[in-house]
DNA sequence: GCCCATAGTGTTAACGCTCACATCGGGTGT
DNA sequence: ACACCCGATGTGAGCGTTAACACTATGGGC
């Protein structure tokens, strides 16, 4: 994809600025450094001389000799999914506001050679730093393998690799999530899992089973789901049919969604006979029926932190930071008080 | 965000790799874009000198020289919500297996302001062409405001500007969802429309009045959303309270489902008594309560198609094109024959 | 009236790569 | 035996920028 067209006279570079302001090249790299030491009717003219000759500099150039691209890499696993996606977004913003620039590189499948494969290929843009969003335990040993000398920063990875990350305190938020249900009075809490070789699932799932140790409850085994809606129905119906169960804790919103809708079609009222808690706080969690109660991430705060994190590690401040956010629970309409 | 720590040896550059394997730095460079004309057993020492060093070619010195960055700029408003998401990555994957690198430039607003501000971000990194994703009026008449020269299109941005772009034919999808209850026997079909300014919500409501006047049904007066569930929930109290509403057709699936939620409040019954359709096919729609009758659209060829008429513009083949994908029908649960 | 600091500007040399061209052997055709 | 071609490799220049340093006025301190 060449310039469009092609016998058009080729873009000004520095040299033309500089003789149309009558100055050399070099004031004219002084005005666009914003460096002291160059009067200010001089700054003026080459600033006229730019803008007449629709001049932009070559970043390309610039990169070469300065060895810094001011571009930093996201490694993300089908950024079509909320989390995924809610982090890029939150990651790009706080990039830009550090003056990065953000090259994305995403993956249809979480393994290790895929890993790999998108970390090279961010390592050939040299890219100062990397950001993955690689959430399955497979994916995130493959972060061990990446040479040092790179910057990276895992992200919702938990401790299955010795990167530095930053992400959500799943257990706290799942124990929060059970907490709250127990104190609705609820004997015990159903669980439905994410699925296995997933920190977020297996840190939920630990949550949900420490709050339920500490207030004496009985543990029913949890069933295991694969995140999306029609396995949280799944696992919905086999729990509608057991009148016992009052209280369900989700590992993810997706599937309270289809554990809601196997609620309703048992007939199964929600929340006068069972309370559901999701975890995600997706935009559509609200307008449920009923609203969903649900544990809240603030992305936007990941963002900020990864950020935060690769500046520290690119400084040497602290080679192997661990940041974790607490989430906060939403307490809606699909829980209520038992007694 | 220099390379972490500071002394370390400089990393291997082309002439090392020479040096070490006893041939010019011309051969190396051979090696690496495959030209022919390279001893097997030269291109061999070559390679294993590379793997030794773990040389890695310096983006920067190649783009200066060659004049091509091998990289495409997406330009998107809140990467977070389902459609943008999914053309990103569709269109990621596009460019990848073009060839291309990815870089992003997300806005939180969508004002001319904002899209040029982006569009400069990307520029200034030297990408080969840029896809917009910008679905409002007022940010996609910006884009005529970008300096010819640079290869540009259009993603689901209507016909306001003049730029190529590529998008679903909202209309043909809209008309094909009212026609769908039309023909279950209802004798007209409501109207939750999207916000005005909306290239998409405007399409879509024409596709809606297409089909009534086709049929001869009466028109009844649109209400109007901002795509968003609770809007979706608010038009849903006043049609749930008027008997005579049979059939809804929503301009996205987050409205339909707070319609959902409005019209099972009020006890009205779905399918049985009210159909709703509703329009992206999101993921949760299959789970909703009941399951949604929508219109898919297919991001992943919006992704290629974009990337191809990128090429096209490039090439100069195909000044101002204008591609339109047909979205079709899901037929679910939520619309059933009256009769 | 001289010296030296300093503001303002110019000159030159990299940065790491690809392109165009030069070179150097050994076949092949006549 | 000579010219010629072609495969395989090397040499030198140049891409557009910043960094380092050199230079020229100007002005204040003594």
């Amino acid at each position: 994809m060449a310039r469009a067209r092609s016998s058009q006279p080729r873009s000004a570079v520095m040299t033309d600025v500089a003789r149309l302001a009558g100055v050399s090249h070099q004031t004219v790299s002084r005005v666009l450094n914003d460096h002291t030491k160059v009067r200010p009717e001089t700054r003026e003219r080459v600033l006229e001389a730019m803008r007449q000759l629709d001049y932009q500099p070559n970043s390309a150039a610039r990169t070469l000799v300065t060895k810094r691209s001011n571009t930093l890499g996201i490694v993300t696993f089908d950024s079509t999914l909320f989390g995924p996606a809610s982090m890029v977004y939150g990651i790009e913003q706080a990039a830009r506001a550090a003056g990065y620039f953000v090259s994305i590189a995403s993956i249809n499948a979480l393994g290790r050679r895929t890993v790999l494969d998108a970390i090279n290929r961010l390592r050939e843009q040299s890219v100062e730093g990397i950001v993955a969003i690689v959430p399955k335990d497979s994916a995130a040993e493959a972060l061990d393998a990446v040479p040092a000398g790179i910057s990276l920063v895992g992200v919702g990875i938990g401790h299955t690799s010795g990167v530095p990350m930053v992400g959500v305190d799943n257990t706290a938020g799942a124990a929060t999530a059970t907490r709250h249900l127990l104190a609705l009075g609820h004997t015990t809490v159903h669980h439905i899992a994410g699925p296995a070789g997933w920190p977020e699932a297996r840190e939920r799932r630990a949550g949900w089973r420490e709050a339920l140790a500490e207030a004496g409850a009985p543990e029913p085994e949890a069933l295991d789901g694969d995140w999306s809606s029609r396995s949280g129905y799944e696992a919905g119906r086999r729990l509608a049919a057991d009148r016992s169960v009052t209280a369900v804790f989700c590992a993810n919103d997706h599937m309270a969604l289809g554990l809601l809708r196997a609620l309703h079609e048992a007939g199964r009222r929600v929340p006068e006979e069972v309370s559901v808690v999701g975890f995600d706080d997706i935009p559509e969690a609200p307008f449920m029926i009923p609203p969903l109660t649900t544990v809240q991430q603030d992305f936007g705060e990941v963002g900020r932190r990864s950020m935060q994190l690769l500046v520290e590690l690119a400084t040497g401040d602290r080679p192997h930071g661990q940041i974790l956010l607490t989430p906060t629970l939403q307490v809606r309409d699909s829980t209520r008080d038992l007694r």
